[in-house]
RNA sequence: UGCCCGAUAGUAUAAUGGCAGUACAACUGAUUUUGGUUCAGUUUGUCUUGGUUCGAAUCCAGGUCGGGCAACCA
């Protein structure tokens, strides 16, 4: 891909690095996701850099699966991840997992229990908290750290024996109490953890801590650049310690700021609440930023890619507007999405001198940003039709360009109509409009000489399908629900999703398949929903067309 | 009252000591058988105070504001 903008920081670090020869000018990077939970967007940018910068410089990127913490991890996580990535249109080069080396991470764990740089410790999660100190006041050392290099292996090995029970040992390196980086006060390398792993079952009772396993994973993969976010730039001074006192391969961290998306929250666990707590339908509701929610509310890999581009990389805090993944879909669906009709809500239209039983097929492209209209399917015309409620008003304001009594607007591919009168219920509800057609007018040979202002969308009654829209909109009233006092879900907007059971459809949309795209002409672009079946058809609004008359209207 | 990081238009991101630019958003107008699209145009910005310099968004110093760090999470 061209790059249009400046280069930012990393592409300067990388390029500069292949310059000076480093590596052999050899790109290798990884994406790193825990697998206890599924993809969001935020992801998606991490995916997009990593894969993204290994492409442009000719390198690599391996997929790995940090998964250190058996307890919270799962294989259901790994397929969800690895099926968002494939489908985000990347191919890593290799799948590995943190657990592929538990065996030589135990082995370096020797090694620095072997130089004096590592003990094991007696002292329970309580007892280490207090000794850690705080940030403004150094902390004090374990009574377990003068331990001789043969106890320490003795009772790491019987660590590893399963000889003790969670919680009563855990294995720590032997840096700095007093260090102003809290990371690097006798940071935990391993604990006792009797769970059963989704890789290795119950081969270990011993699980590595990240700090002990990812820069390993890296170094033993001879990852050149380690791409992290912000939070684990502290944690760098760790990384490079364990590296330099193991004396393996110098992988590099480098950190980004993640990014953020208003109206939304991007946190796992906060995800993971949303979906237990049953705020949404599940990890692929389409009101969630996750990969899988974008998909089923019919974002294209494409989009997402495109908008990962367009916010770029940088260092600092950042709140990204919602709008702009919007203008990204828009954008792409605008020159992929078939044109159909589908009314919402409908109110019957009946033109009094088209012949009762008459049906005249009438023909409509496909999409207009195609060359030739990307071919076109037929619509049938008739007497009776279904138009939208918002379409009329019985006294229409100024710039009115719809229907109202007396108004003139065109039909989208067929004629010119007039409205004559209309009829009302009891209540004072519009149950029909009535209007006469000009047959001179019709679509592609209008001799008419009529220039009507307004084009609306219709369909057939007769020929109708009924249909359910499922209309989305963001999932919480405020930018930045974290943000807010309080609890985060007491934002949500109870009106984000909003089910419209009548919706009548063009009889073409019969066929349409999961996956498809398209725009319902004048309303915004769909997409069939996973439940949707031929039997019941579902459609998920991904985005509305701008609609500068509602704006204008506000 | 410790250590680390950051601050450019409403939002995001460039400018690497030399004309503050781009995208989205907003606003005008033109085109339009989608109040969509497209096209043309407009508005809006270097946190602050000092210093170095012919010249500072950029370098230096102080300040302000924001974020991170004290999980047997990653």
């Amino acid at each position: 891909m061209d790059i249009q903008r400046g280069p930012n920081f990393l592409e300067e670090i990388i390029a500069e690095d292949i310059k000076n020869g480093k590596h052999g000018g050899r790109v290798l990077t990884r994406f790193p996701p825990e697998p206890n939970g599924y993809l969001h967007i935020g992801h998606a940018t991490s995916i997009c850099l990593n894969f993204g910068l290994a492409k442009q410089f000719g390198g690599k990127t391996n997929l790995r699966f940090d998964d250190t913490n058996p307890v919270t991890e799962d294989t259901e996580y790994v397929d969800s991840i690895r099926n968002d990535i494939k489908w985000l249109g990347f191919e890593w080069a290799n799948e590995f997992y943190a657990s592929d080396y538990f065996d030589t991470m135990y082995a370096f764990a020797e090694k620095l229990i072997s130089e004096g740089l590592a003990y094991v410790d007696d002292s329970s999660a309580e007892e280490i908290a207090a000794m850690k100190g705080t940030p403004t006041e150094p902390g004090k050392h374990s009574p377990f750290r003068d331990r001789s290099v043969e106890e320490n292996l003795d009772l790491f090995r019987r660590m590893r024996a399963g000889e003790f029970k969670e919680g009563e040992k855990t294995l720590r390196a032997k840096i700095d109490m007093a260090s102003p980086n809290m990371h690097l006060r006798d940071p935990l390398m391993y604990r006792i953890k009797f769970a059963h792993h989704h890789r290795t079952g119950d081969k270990w009772c011993i699980y590595p801590m990240y700090d002990f396993a990812h820069g390993q994973s890296d170094s033993i993969e001879e990852i050149t650049h380690s791409i992290c976010t912000l939070e684990f730039e502290v944690h760098k001074p760790l990384y490079n310690w364990f590296i330099e006192k193991l004396g393996i391969f110098p992988s590099q961290q480098y950190e980004f700021a993640r990014r953020n998306l208003n109206y939304t929250v991007m946190s796992k666990r906060k995800l993971l609440q949303l979906v237990n707590e049953k705020h949404v339908n599940g990890w692929d509701d389409p009101r969630m930023p996750t990969v899988s929610g974008l998909r089923r509310r019919g974002y294209t890999p494409e989009s997402i890619r495109h908008f990962c581009d367009l916010v770029g990389i940088a260092r600092r805090e950042n709140v990204i507007d919602v709008g702009l993944l919007e203008f990204c879909i828009r954008e792409d669906l605008n020159k992929s999405a078939t044109r159909r009709m589908v009314v919402l809500d409908p109110i019957k239209l009946i033109i009094d001198n088209f012949e009762e039983g008459k049906v005249e097929m009438l023909h409509g492209e496909n999409n207009p940003e195609v060359e030739g209209g990307g071919g076109s399917r037929e619509i049938p015309f008739s007497r009776e039709l279904w138009i939208e409620r918002d379409d009329f008003m019985e006294e229409p304001p100024k710039k009115f360009f719809r229907l109202g009594p007396g108004l003139m607007v065109r039909l989208k591919h067929a004629y010119i109509i007039k409205c004559e009168s209309f009829v009302k219920d009891a209540d004072g509800n519009i149950t029909e409009v009535h209007c006469t057609y000009i047959p001179e007018s019709r679509s592609g040979n209008d001799t008419s000489g009529i220039n009507v202002k307004g084009t609306m969308h219709f369909v057939s009654a007769s020929h109708a399908v009924p249909v359910q829209v499922n209309l989305y909109d963001r999932l919480f009233k405020v930018e930045n629900p974290s943000a807010e006092e309080g609890d985060f879900k007491s934002y949500i907007n109870e009106n984000s999703l909003h089910v419209v059971t009548n919706a009548m459809a063009e009889h073409d949309l019969n066929n349409a398949q999961v996956g498809d795209k398209y725009q319902f002409i004048r309303l915004g672009y769909f997409t069939p929903d996973l439940d949707s079946t031929s039997e019941k058809l579902i459609f998920n609004r991904t985005v509305t067309l701008k609609d500068s008359w509602a704006k204008a209207n506000k």
